[in-house]
DNA sequence: CTAATTCTTTGTTGATCGATAAAGAATAAA
DNA sequence: TTTATTCTTTATCGATCAACAAAGAATTAG
């Protein structure tokens, strides 16, 4: 073991990577760009971390491990599924329209249009967006069985449309929709979940299940 | 004028394009890829079309001339907000997952994480998204004034909420969700708009435009 | 010290990228 | 027919892609 120590922060130049590949995307951000990025040469980078799909994945990872989980935080973090939602929304704008920052989310923009040859990692991030839909409809079944939200509630169309609203805020942040108006249409979306909260009896025949 | 008449189609040639850039975005197709999806030697795309940037942008034209035309439809052919905006967002879903077709929406996925030198492409396709965007609003506008949704509405959030939601729909649809999940939470998302109708007093205090 | 190990530097690999040069082939105008 | 024009074929261009080989440099273990 041992031998010569590294000189380069390892964890400063994933950062670095993950800013690269949040900004262009995996095949949109080259190994050139990356060894201006992190100021290293591409040896130490394959040394350092494997490969250029390796790099990305560790990068996905530190991004969801902070700026990316939003949504993990406002489950673990709040005691209401109504609450927890519009956490979850409104951290998802702040991350996505941070200024100087790298706009939208890295999940949803960071490999859409990809080569054939890099299928995997586009199916990767969209497994991870799959994911992310399933537990958000979780949470809402578990607000339905605590009896937050009325037991007639479809929990999944619920959750589906949520998951496909913090989608489409990526797509609006990344093309430069100013972070109030995010908020303000998060405002309007809100009111489909307190349609469904228990003890709204008026709007009932509105927002049933559909057979 | 005159000269050697071309021997392939150039509308079928242009339809193959739009396929293989709409499945694969702009950069994940390659001139490569394109020789063979249409069949011809690629001096004659470049005769032909000029370059690969030209071929997308005219590829592009023709899928909004066409699968990507429900937006212009909807408003051109319906005569309520209300119903517009319905048609547009269900034609949005059946163009999104058509079988044995390309899924989602080509406007949104084709050029998102594209390398520096390809920023005019990308900037160029997320006009046309604000373009789609303010063309919401305006129609949600006009109902305003026309009296079909309540004076105090902010018809400005509701159109960006469902801009948001359509560029989500398309995300959701390349993810693979299936068709009736996305319409499924369509019907959630047109109760947004239900309660800004005119007529419906008893919803007036809780969809009031913000302050 | 020596030996083993790991990192850094430098230069380069073969493949693929978008794009075109040059020559031959097919048409219309004169 | 001659000439001009346009398309097709073939072969390739220089640039860039991700990745690595080899040798030198710096450390620890023994």
């Amino acid at each position: 073991m041992a031998g010569r120590p590294r000189e380069f922060d390892r964890d400063k130049a994933l950062e670095k990577a993950r800013d690269a590949f949040w900004t262009r995307g995996y095949e949109g951000t080259s190994m050139a760009d990356l060894v201006s990025a992190l100021g290293i040469a591409s040896a130490r980078i394959y040394a350092a971390f494997g490969s250029k799909e390796d790099l990305f994945r560790e990068a996905v990872g530190l991004y969801e491990a902070n700026e990316g989980g939003f949504a993990t935080r406002a489950f673990a973090g709040e005691t209401t599924a109504r609450r927890a939602i519009e956490r979850m929304l409104r951290e998802a704008v702040e991350t996505y329209t941070q200024p100087g920052r790298p706009q939208g989310c890295m999940v949803v923009s960071a490999a859409t249009n990809c080569a054939i040859e890099n299928d995997r990692v586009q199916e990767w991030l969209a497994e991870h967006r799959r994911t992310r839909t399933l537990s958000i409809v979780e949470r809402l079944n578990e607000a339905v069985r605590d009896g937050e939200l009325r037991p007639d509630t479809n929990a999944a169309a619920l959750g589906d449309y949520y998951a496909t609203l913090m989608h489409g805020l990526s797509v609006q942040a990344r093309d430069g929709v100013p972070k109030k108006r995010l908020h303000d249409l998060i405002t309007v979306a809100m009111q489909a979940l307190d349609a469904r909260l228990a003890g709204v009896p008026e709007f009932q025949h509105h927002f049933a299940k559909q057979p």
